[in-house]
DNA sequence: GCAGGGATTTTCT
DNA sequence: GAAAATCCCTGCG
């Protein structure tokens, strides 16, 4: 047996970022299932970072960002879309893993509805696209990913994983030079 | 196909 | 006042 979710969650965030990659994240909701794999992250961490809204210390935005590893820190982001993390690092740190991308595994007539498109590559393709998709929201903030309606699963053990690639972030400029961006390559899943 | 701009809230200078 | 971990629509070719 490989590492349980938990173990995973809480190696460094630089390493979690790459192994969240090929894992299921699950939503439960009134309206039914949807299940997505993770094909694109980034790491954001609690020093020598200055990207990371955890750099100017805690408010209350970012306050889930310190609640340790496996809790969801979801943010909005330009007043518009919100974005969906994963928090990682000790429990006060403030370090968390931001998910780009997924590809669309389960509940697909549902995430286009809520995206209102049929396209079914653009679904997921994007941090707010997912969010939106899975219909994650505010209310998610702060939750443990380990069980409930939105939680996180290893990928199946018949799985096997693509080459990773890493690279800069993406809309951000201070610390952007930092290759903190991780997906698999070739996935026609990732964002543009 | 690609560039440009609007939406809209939180945070920091 | 401006930037921000974004997305979508428009106009133009």
């Amino acid at each position: 047996m490989g590492r349980t979710l938990r173990a995973l969650l809480s190696a460094a965030t630089v390493e979690v970022a790459q192994s969240l990659l090929g894992c299921r994240l699950i939503h439960e909701s009134s309206d039914g299932r949807t299940v997505g794999r993770v094909v694109e992250t980034e790491a954001y961490l609690s020093s020598g970072d200055a990207a990371s809204h955890s750099a100017a210390g805690r408010t209350r935005r970012n306050a889930s960002m310190f609640l340790g590893p496996g809790h969801a820190y979801v943010y909005l982001i330009y007043g518009v879309h919100h974005c969906f993390n994963v928090v990682t690092g000790p429990v006060g740190i403030g370090e968390a893993v931001l998910i780009r991308a997924i590809e669309p595994l389960e509940g697909i007539d549902l995430m286009e509805a809520r995206r209102g498109t049929d396209r079914t590559v653009q679904l997921g393709s994007g941090p707010g696209k997912l969010v939106q998709a899975l219909g994650i929201t505010p209310d998610c903030d702060g939750r443990r990913l380990f069980r409930g309606a939105l939680r996180l699963l290893k990928p199946e053990p018949s799985w096997t994983r693509p080459g990773i690639v890493s690279g800069p972030r993406v809309g951000i400029r201070k610390a952007a030079e930092l290759p903190y961006r991780y997906y698999h390559a070739n996935c026609r899943w990732r964002s543009k």
